[in-house]
DNA sequence: ATCTTTTCTTAAACTACTTTAAGTTTTTTG
DNA sequence: CAAAAAACTTAAAGTAGTTTAAGAAAAGAT
C-alpha cells in the first residue's frame, strides 16, 4: 500500500535525519524525494520475508521492526529492532540479491520511508552525498552491534534487561516481552521471572 | 615504526582491494598513497589502547589483529579479530573523539596500512569514490555482525567451535585457544575440554 | 459483548557452561 | 640452553539459564 499524498507530509524525517550528517540542495532533495516511497505497514505485516529476495532499505519514520528468523529448532530469534530514525534490512541479502534468510515485520502499525535497489543505486551516482551519509550510518550500526557483542557476554539476562529498562523504559514497553526476550537471548519465561523478582 | 621505503611493497594489498569495490585512476591513487602510512607492529604491540584518543583506522596488510576490552570483573573480552583485508578500528571512538574503551592488539607480529583521521576526512572530499568504498565496507561488517549474534544466540559453544572450526580451520590455528574461547564466549578451560573430546 | 487467539506467568526438573584449583606443556627471553 | 612466563589441560562443585507443562490474563475479531 504507497500513500503517495503522505509523502510531503512524511518527508521530514528523512531529510532532517540526512541534514544531522550531510547537506543537500533543493534539487538533490526533490531528486531524492521523486526516487522514495512512504509506505505504510500495519502491524504483523512483512517487508520481507525468508526465501524472498529483498528488494530494499526500509526507514523507519514512525512505528517499529523488527528483523528475525526462525531457527532450525522452528523458534523466532529477534536480531535486531529497529525505530524511528533507524534503516532496517538484510544488507547481506539486499547486495548479494539471493533470497533472504530474514523476516522483517512491523512490531506495530508503522510509516516507512522506502529506498529501492535500484533507487539507491540512482541516487548513489546522482548524490554522491549520499554515500557519505549511509557510510556514517553503517559505522554507527556496526559500533552498536559490538557494543551489543560486549554486553551479550558479560552481562547475565538480568543485567542486561536492567539495562535497557533503565535506558530505554518506553520501548521496553512498547513491544511485546517474548520479542524482547528473544533479543535478549533468553526465554520469555525466564523473562517474566525476572520482571516478578522487582520491577 | 613507519618503514616507508616498504610503501611500494606492501600497497598492493589496500589497492587490491579498494579495487574490488571502487576504480579510481593513477592521480587518486597516488593521493591514497601520499596519505596512507605503513607500519610494522610486533607481536603484543597495541595500536590503540583503553583511555587513549582513537585517531586513526587500520587496514590489516598482514598479521591478525584484535579489538578487546578489560571487563569489570578484569577479564579480556575479544569483541572481534581483524585478519588480511579488514579494516579494524574502534569506530565510535574516532567519530566521537572521546577516549576509547577498546584495545587494538597484534596477535601475530603485522603490517598495517594506517589511514589517519585527518587524512580520511581530507581523501573523502577529494575522491567521494572513497566514501562508497567504506560504505560498502561497513555493509559487510554490519551484516557479518548480525550473522554473528544469530549463531551466539541459536548455537551451543560447541556447535559454534565446530563451526569456526569447519570453515577457517587456519584461522583456529592461529590465534591463541584462550584468545577464541573469548572470542566464542566461552571459557578457555571449556574450550580445551571441548578439543579434548574430538578433534 | 463474547469467543478465540495471543501473550504472560509459575514452578519443578534438567543442562550447558562457569568457577576454582592445581598441574603440565609450550613459548619466550636473556 | 636454562629460567621464566605464557598457554593449555583436567576435574569436581556450583549456577544461570532452559525445558516442559499447565493455567491465567490480555488483546483482537466477529
Amino acid at each position: 500500500m504507497y500513500i503517495r499524498s503522505n509523502i510531503p507530509v512524511m518527508f521530514p524525517e528523512i531529510l532532517a535525519h540526512i541534514r544531522r550528517f550531510v547537506s543537500l540542495n533543493s534539487e538533490e532533495e526533490a531528486l531524492l524525494a521523486s526516487l522514495l516511497e512512504v509506505r505504510e505497514v500495519k502491524k504483523k505485516e512483512h517487508v520481507l520475508q525468508a526465501g524472498e529476495i529483498c528488494r530494499a532499505n526500509y526507514f523507519v519514520a514512525k512505528g517499529c521492526f523488527r528483523l528475525y528468523l526462525i531457527t532450525n529448532k522452528g523458534a523466532e530469534q529477534v536480531i535486531q529492532f529497529g525505530i524511528e530514525d533507524w534503516w532496517i534490512t538484510d544488507y547481506a541479502g539486499l547486495k548479494s540479491g539471493k533470497p533472504s534468510g530474514f523476516y522483517v515485520q512491523a512490531v506495530e502499525s508503522s510509516i516507512v520511508v522506502v529506498l529501492n535497489k535500484e533507487a539507491e543505486e540512482e541516487l548513489f551516482e546522482k548524490i554522491p552525498q549520499l554515500e557519505r551519509y549511509f557510510r556514517q550510518v553503517l559505522e554507527r550500526a556496526y559500533s552498536a552491534q559490538l557494543t551489543r557483542i560486549h554486553y551479550i557476554f558479560n552481562m547475565t539476562g538480568e543485567e542486561q534487561y536492567k539495562l535497557i529498562n533503565k535506558n530505554y523504559p518506553e520501548f521496553v514497553q512498547r513491544v511485546p516481552q517474548y520479542m524482547l526476550a528473544s533479543f535478549l537471548g533468553i526465554t520469555p519465561e525466564f523473562l517474566s521471572m525476572l520482571r516478578a523478582k522487582k520491577d
